[in-house]
DNA sequence: AATGAATGAGCGTTCATTCAT
DNA sequence: TATGAATGAACGCTCATTCAT
């Protein structure tokens, strides 16, 4: 009895699988749509089709739901942005770069509301600030890896800070930029973005 | 009367305004110790030794302390900011940047732990978000004109773009490196970034 | 603050201490009534004429209320007890036993339908029992005095023990004659333990 | 079909049978050793090994469990309490009264816990008290017909009422000085009972 | 102006029982 | 017959806000 499942059932039939996914699918689509907070487990019954009662056969609370959401939701990510970054290799310099940042682009671009929702929650539960933390180490190592393959022609010694420094820079900006209502267009700050990314790890 | 005034109590004698700060002020520490979602209106009353009534006569409602804290500490620290980039110049390149970077640390240094509130709110909340992007766009400019004073020696153009992208990333460091127990030290990260908008910025 | 008052309010004003007052008296009633475990908070707020706010303002939780009012019962009775034993010196043995029982049945008599749940919470609460037994204590010393002022006419020795098995023979006689319909008629009980009692005692 | 049947399963099969006891003893295991509120059907079914289902296929509900292992550990008891007693004749006064108390105080020997949540729900449930009463009526019946065969030795004249008395008094006696952590140790309350109940029966 | 008592909608959660397979 | 998934009313409790004094 692994101590994340606590009493949660564990569906052996295929009714029992096809429920707990309305319950995923319809807990992701609200906490997009109104927020974790404003989000209510009735409601989430709801929208799933379901009996109250069954949201807590299959989840322990409200909280395992997002979090088992946000976990899925970057196993996904990570083999996108895995792919995504096969096809960087053989370009020049500034290609690598913008190919990168479509990659990264691409982990918000899945499920943007949600997203949002991991930000808030990030900063306000242990929970899922760790959850969050592991991903983004994960996506360090996958950021650091790519680097490692082209390091001849880097200027940048310290890969992993480097690589987390790229990271952190991207996400932001990500963020910033698609909720901002914006003076600064997009394609501006994406370009200035690849620019500086670009001066900073090539010679 | 102002519509955002509501019905609250405008204090004009020393009483009342000293009534009313006291509120901030408990306010403030509650919302920094245990976050806004976990601190409720009969404590903060509590804290700062008024009745729960007398909250109400001095604001509209909880947000509303929240987002007149989150400005009061804003305004003092876009002075702080001026005040930290008046020494940049006359240095090298380099040490512009650091002080830079000093300056920008600075901001989160006042009140981390609120800070790390605002982050919650401002992906949960309108309000919050809203003022955020407000005082985002007002260190924005602070740094766009900061880079101005330096044009000649910069290889950027588009200065307002620059500076975003730039303000993105040291926020986005500052805060993750703040939060993540590292593997990678601070000092490593701190410098990559420093020479990541150095060579941005500098021909 | 003491640890039993956890986060609830001490009323200073009149109206707060009628309202405590109201939220105890309709539990009272409702627990008699209908038992404990079909009573819910909600239904005491409403027969106290008061919100459910309130009754988490005056209680932690529906089971210090039922504590709260055993002891404010056991208090009068613990008195009445007192009062009823004063009349039974200058009697002959019969004459006292009686008086005793009459004291006894008299601690039931006063809220039978309450006790009825307190007998039925002392074997599944610990709280419950816990409180049931310090009061049986109370009145076990009380016993125990008793016969100490009339030592030399008893044939037992062991006061304590003696007061002990008295009032246990006595509580139940005195529940299982109540509720049980009966061929055997209450008088014939009584007066069979009455008898047993005094022959128990005096010499 | 009898009305108290309901729609259940009435086992005729070795299986079905076998089933019927493995939930029988599954429950009161549980009922012992969490109380009958604190224990739920799924978990008695899971501790049986079978489905949630077959409880209900067997079993009206959970209270109609309870009854019937009450059922049958007083029948087991009664045995118990007759062969008890045979052995009571050809010794003193006092001899045969302790072996009446050790035959009573057997009886809650055989599974203390499960007495103890009948005790409980004597009191607030109704058919938990007729039973108890009409089980009660069968030990009083038992205790008056062994009175009976010694009647010439006797004091008391109403052989049913004296049975009755003794009897409370015992049950009493043994579940308080069962529960309480006393001050008072258990021989000298044993010795003291028998005494009493000596005294009262014989001349 | 200030107090603190009162409000009540709303929340997360449980579990005896029924039902589809 | 046996399974275990599904049900949903009901519960205890919180807290932002209002109101009487």
């Amino acid at each position: 009895m692994a101590p994340d499942q606590h009493k949660t059932r564990k569906p052996v039939q295929k009714r029992g699988i096809e429920t707990r996914g309305k319950i995923l699918d319809a807990a992701m689509r609200l906490f997009s749509k109104k927020g974790f907070h404003s989000t209510n487990t009735k409601e989430i019954a709801r929208e799933a089709g379901v009996a109250t009662g069954s949201f807590y056969a299959y989840f322990k609370d409200k909280k395992s739901v997002f979090l088992e959401i946000y976990k899925g939701i970057s196993h996904k990510q990570l083999k996108d942005m895995a792919g995504g970054m096969a096809g960087v290799e053989g370009q020049d310099d500034t290609g690598r770069v913008e190919a990168l940042l479509r990659a990264l682009a691409g982990e918000h671009g899945f499920s943007p509301n949600f997203q949002r929702e991991v930000s808030a929650m990030r900063y306000s539960d242990p929970d899922v600030e760790a959850l969050h933390n592991s991903i983004h180490e994960g996506l360090g190592q996958e950021v650091a890896l790519m680097l490692e393959k082209q390091k001849e022609r880097l200027r940048v010694k310290d890969l992993d800070a480097a690589a987390f420094v790229i990271l952190c820079a991207c996400e932001e900006v990500i963020h910033t930029s698609r909720t901002i209502s914006h003076r600064i267009d997009r394609d501006r700050v994406i370009s200035n973005l690849a620019d500086m990314i670009a001066r900073f790890l090539y010679k």
